[in-house]
DNA sequence: CATTGGCACTCGCGTGCGAGGAGTGCCAGG
DNA sequence: CCTGGCACTCCTCGCACGCGAGTGCCAATG
């Protein structure tokens, strides 16, 4: 029971550290919050939270701020993510349906979860390689240069430009989409571009003029091949809220550049997100646990999610370590169930 | 000539103020530009360009600094927009034209305008208006919802996504399909949706089944009408280089939630580009010229570019009005001419 | 009439010092 | 094991003060 009054300790402090921004001493701490001891008493459990290493004093004789491994614990057993009011819930149903495409679902879910959180916000591009491909249109915007818009059954549309070597003519691209197509539609994008080098390796076809087709067109489909195969579009993160970087207090007005420039970094920002989690988890990771430590003092809330169980991608938010880690995961979690939803519906 | 010197103490205080970001005494003046008169005189003629209005003090007994008014003058005449070096215009060439599509194109374009003017680099999405619809591809993503796709001439694909209130079975969105591409397929994107309501006003068509075209077609054309009119994603703005805002100095450290609030918001990104400039001119506001209150102390770079002469977009920079106007501008510049090129190539 | 050296004056900025206060650690008593 | 008391630490804030950069003005000069 001794024991359980200093967790309650810690929580105190973690909450009004939290709260305040500002080192949180005794007596304020009995005053606060309900716990019927004197603040001599809690003076010595906050001694003992600090030998374990889950508090320390910026210097002596001043408050206790949690450290990192304080915030840990505070996060895996003294905090319930509390699920978020029905207001809330209907503000980002209405929100996020709204959305037009898969670009402005996106868009508008960054922004949602940068204003429930007040955080910066990160979401990355739904995953492509479990959708299926439902349509290949292939347009010559010049004699050596092709469009190839895939229309996926995510309802997400990839577009690459390809550089050709010979020229193309209108009734061979005609013919090229029409090969195309029967040979990818209904595939995975995993497996559509071995679908498709399997069309080059096969015999003349019927429908094409032999002669042309084994100089140009096995060409266009490799480079197709190759194109297809580059899956770096799918790793496309949209940040959003970075504002709320500015309002983090402290120090981190020093190091607010290196951070923005941390957030523009498409790198950084995939290992921030790092791996999905399965299932309907949050994952918190604390201060040095993140990967980036151009973003040292920044803890990154992040969940998955997907059309599917396997499709998953990710989504968070990342702010300071003293961060209201209970609406944090709330918000991140509601965010990304609403969006696995809108992909699920719109999808396969 | 008593008023030539007074001109070049005014480039000199606006040089040596950009370049040190203090402000600039008299002593200091005459020794680093090699302007052969005495600290005196120099000072008689800051004396009159304070009158003028040209430069002020921020307080008694202190450097002078340029007002909104002197870079004004600064710019219209003290300075010429030196080219890029030979490096750089290569530098650029390559790495633009190393875009795989025309979201590349403008991720490109914004991050580099942000790396060769350390200032916040802002670039409009090509606009759509001029461009003509190559192909529109009409996907049934489930029976009430379709996914329409627009690939124009630009290379540039649109998305809508489209709900109805009918089932829509298969042959019907393939008809669908036929009857819109026939339609708008060579249309200007602005004269699409009128191509398009003609349709829906024509007698019945041979190729659909009768009865369900009035019901189900005129609901599919009409929403789709209203979708094409909606040039909203026309004006996307995409923003780079946030992280020299921080940068900036000075007090711009309380400024600095405001302005990433600003540059989150699309709205205030279009104020800020505002008209398109024709011809290859660039256009400079300081300060309070510019439309855009949050962002007072900024000054705006922009240019136009595009294919051909109407279909105008906007790019450029914003940045403290303590900036070096020649560099920003000459790269403005550049910069709109490689896409203008660019988009040129792969356009119509 | 422009230019120049000289000189007194103004202020912002950095530094040092002292009072105030919040918070702690420890100890002895309940 | 908890509590009240007490001495101690050390940060913060306000204030005074000196330094130095820079100015404005004036009288002298070409």
């Amino acid at each position: 029971m001794v024991e359980e009054r200093r967790l309650a300790v810690l929580r105190a402090i973690v909450e009004d550290y939290v709260a305040t921004e500002e080192p949180v001493g005794s007596k304020a701490l009995v005053e606060r919050h309900g716990l019927g001891v004197s603040p001599a008493t809690v003076r010595n459990d906050m001694a003992v939270l600090e030998e374990e290493g889950l508090i320390h004093q910026p210097h002596t004789s001043a408050g206790r701020i949690p450290t990192d491994k304080g915030y840990r614990l505070f996060v895996d057993r003294l905090t319930t993510v509390r699920p978020m009011s029905a207001a809330e819930k209907r503000a980002i149903a209405t929100f996020l349906e709204g959305a037009i495409d898969v670009d402005d679902v996106v868009r508008r879910s960054v922004r949602m979860l940068a204003q429930l959180t007040h955080q910066v916000a990160v979401v990355q591009y739904p995953t492509l390689s479990a959708s299926t491909v439902r349509h290949v249109e292939v347009v010559a915007l010049a004699p050596r240069r092709l469009l190839v818009v895939l229309i996926l059954s995510s309802g997400r549309v990839e577009q690459r430009l390809v550089e050709l070597q010979h020229d193309l003519a209108d009734d061979q691209v005609a013919t090229l989409r029409a090969q195309v197509n029967q040979a990818v539609v209904g595939e995975r994008l995993v497996a559509a571009s071995t679908a498709l080098r399997s069309l080059r390796a096969d015999g003349p076809d019927a429908t094409g003029p032999g002669e042309v087709r084994d100089a140009v067109l096995d060409e266009v489909v490799t480079v197709l091949v190759e194109a297809l195969a580059d899956h770096s579009s799918d790793q496309r993160v949209v940040v959003g809220g970075a504002a709320n970087l500015a309002r983090a207090g402290e120090g981190f007005d020093t190091m607010l550049r290196p951070m923005l420039e941390a957030l523009e970094e498409q790198v950084v920002l995939l290992k921030l997100l790092g791996e999905a989690t399965t299932g309907g988890g949050v994952t918190v990771r604390i201060g040095a646990e993140g990967p980036v430590e151009e973003l040292a003092g920044t803890s990154v809330v992040t969940a998955g999610y997907g059309a599917g169980p396997e499709a998953l991608s990710s989504l968070g938010i990342v702010g300071p370590t003293r961060m209201d880690y209970a609406g944090s995961m709330a918000a991140v979690r509601a965010v990304a169930r609403y969006m696995s939803r809108i992909l699920d519906e719109s999808g396969s």
